[in-house]
DNA sequence: TCTGGGGTCCTACTACGG
DNA sequence: TCTGCCGTAGTAGGACCC
């Protein structure tokens, strides 16, 4: 495609009516309303073990330098003050759940991105003739039903519409009008715009090209040659302002799989045979979940000194059998010819297919051999029971007797440090519990629901 | 003080058949 | 029969996102 014909492309919108909706850093928030003592302290969600990274700080643990992606050591570090707090899923999904049906009032057009954001296209609803007024109305609905801030940008595309929410954080709403559209794009950092990543923005910077701005100033052809086709050809048109994507709900998923990064590298045929069995299970559980089964099975392996490679083995037909699914895994980790200490193992399946059904379910007995030099994490989603030592992750939900819900600040032996409070109790001070005279039973979150 | 886990998409390379 | 070309499938790796 030439360049006119590229910049002609469809600018189908000439309203500003694509609506993207980001919750302020999610995970940290949630954990900031459910544990009332938390609430304008800083807080790191993220890994708890050794080698853990933060998925999300809050504000306060940010103005401290700590960021996403960071090992938590290094937030640690930086914010001394903060709560380290294992992540809850089930509480996040809840939420999640709660946000997705409100924006859904806007329009019955929602695509979740990610647990925690979404384009609404609200030409498809009754709101497109005012959009602020509607942004700020959901916006308070969700505070009301949630108690989370959530940024909202508008634009004429989904580009300007997320550039629109960044730029509106934390709790902002931003409409970018068309004709103001060139005013908010062109001075950007090209590192702001989604999809140009680390490797990308050094590319660019190597042709002097650090803003948006810049960025519609370079040909075709360089940018092309510069980043490969596909991605010079998107960013010769978003530089324009040209993004036809459409806001669509999300289609098939592609693969499902799992990954574990263990706490001490691991080294031994046995030890490893037997934590690709254990990675595989988990994968085979979200296969089953998902439904189907799968034609192509891809090991992934990182060694101690951070090198990666993947094998994989492509069956003649889709299959949901365990057992031939799990051959194929260990044959693919057996082509990876591991012969150095595993710092990752990862397993996941693709050419993922619908028809193909599940026969038997995987074996799930336990006469491993024990990987516990590993996991600092468990292989599934933790079982409810007794809080002990071991099953004990900060910040998870538990209930005492007589003391009622609480959260585990930490577990030393048989002493449990917790916090007996939940989302609408007042603050509580953190109390030393002997786990043999009084126990604690790990116990699902308290989810918000719509009529709560 | 090193670098998680869930994914998607793109590119380069190879093999193979017409 | 050999060679080149093209399309397709499979494979591996990398970039990127939250």
């Amino acid at each position: 495609m030439d360049p006119v014909q590229l910049a002609d492309a469809s600018r189908l919108r000439t309203r500003a009516t694509v609506l993207h909706a980001d919750a302020d850093s999610f995970f940290a928030a949630v954990e900031q309303r459910d544990k009332p003592s938390l609430r304008g302290r800083p807080v790191l969600v993220g890994g708890t073990g050794p080698r853990g990274v933060v998925s999300t700080a809050s504000y306060e643990a940010r103005r401290a330098g700590a960021r996403s992606a960071m090992s938590m050591s290094r937030a640690r570090r930086l914010s001394p003050a903060a709560a380290v707090l294992f992540p809850r899923f089930e509480a996040y999904s809840a939420y999640s759940r709660l946000i997705m049906a409100t924006l859904g009032t806007l329009s019955e057009l929602v695509e979740p991105l990610s647990i925690d954001e979404a384009f609404v296209d609200l030409e498809a609803g009754p709101f497109a003739d005012d959009p602020a007024a509607a942004a700020a109305d959901v916006r308070a609905r969700i505070r009301e039903l949630t108690a989370l801030a959530v940024s909202i940008g508008i634009g004429r595309t989904k580009l300007v519409a997320k550039l629109a929410s960044d730029a509106g954080k934390p709790d902002g709403l931003l409409v970018v009008e068309p004709a103001a559209e060139d005013d908010f794009l062109l001075p950007l950092p090209v590192r702001a715009v989604p999809g140009i990543g680390p490797a990308t923005a050094a590319a660019l910077e190597r042709l002097d090209v650090r803003t948006v701005a810049d960025l519609r100033r370079q040909p075709l052809d360089i940018l092309t040659m510069t980043v490969g086709e596909s991605s010079g050809v998107n960013l010769f048109r978003l530089a324009r302002g040209i993004d036809p994507r459409p806001v669509a709900v999300s289609g098939e998923r592609k693969s499902v799989g799992a990954e574990r990064t263990f706490a001490q590298d691991i080294f031994g045929t046995d030890l490893i045979a037997a934590a690709v069995d254990r990675v595989t299970d988990e994968a085979l559980r979200r296969l089953t979940a998902h439904g189907g089964g799968a034609r192509t099975v891809v090991a992934k392996v990182r060694f101690a000194d951070f090198t990666t490679l993947t094998r994989s083995v492509t069956l003649a037909q889709p299959s949901a059998e365990p057992a031939e699914l799990r051959a194929a895994a260990h044959q693919a980790a057996r082509a990876a010819g591991i012969s150095d200490s595993v710092r990752l193992l990862g397993v996941s399946f693709h050419n993922l297919s619908p028809h193909a059904q599940l026969t038997l379910p995987w074996d799930d007995d336990d006469d491993e051999p024990s990987l516990d030099v590993a996991d600092d994490v468990p292989d599934v989603p933790l079982a409810l029971g007794l809080l002990t030592e071991e099953n004990a992750r900060p910040g998870l939900d538990i209930e005492h007797d007589t003391l009622g819900r609480g959260w585990v600040v930490h577990v030393r032996g048989r002493q449990a440090t917790v916090r007996f409070e939940s989302v609408d109790t007042p603050p509580a001070r953190s109390q030393v519990v002997d786990l043999d005279t009084d126990p604690l039973l790990l116990v699902p979150p308290l989810t918000p629901t719509l009529d709560a």
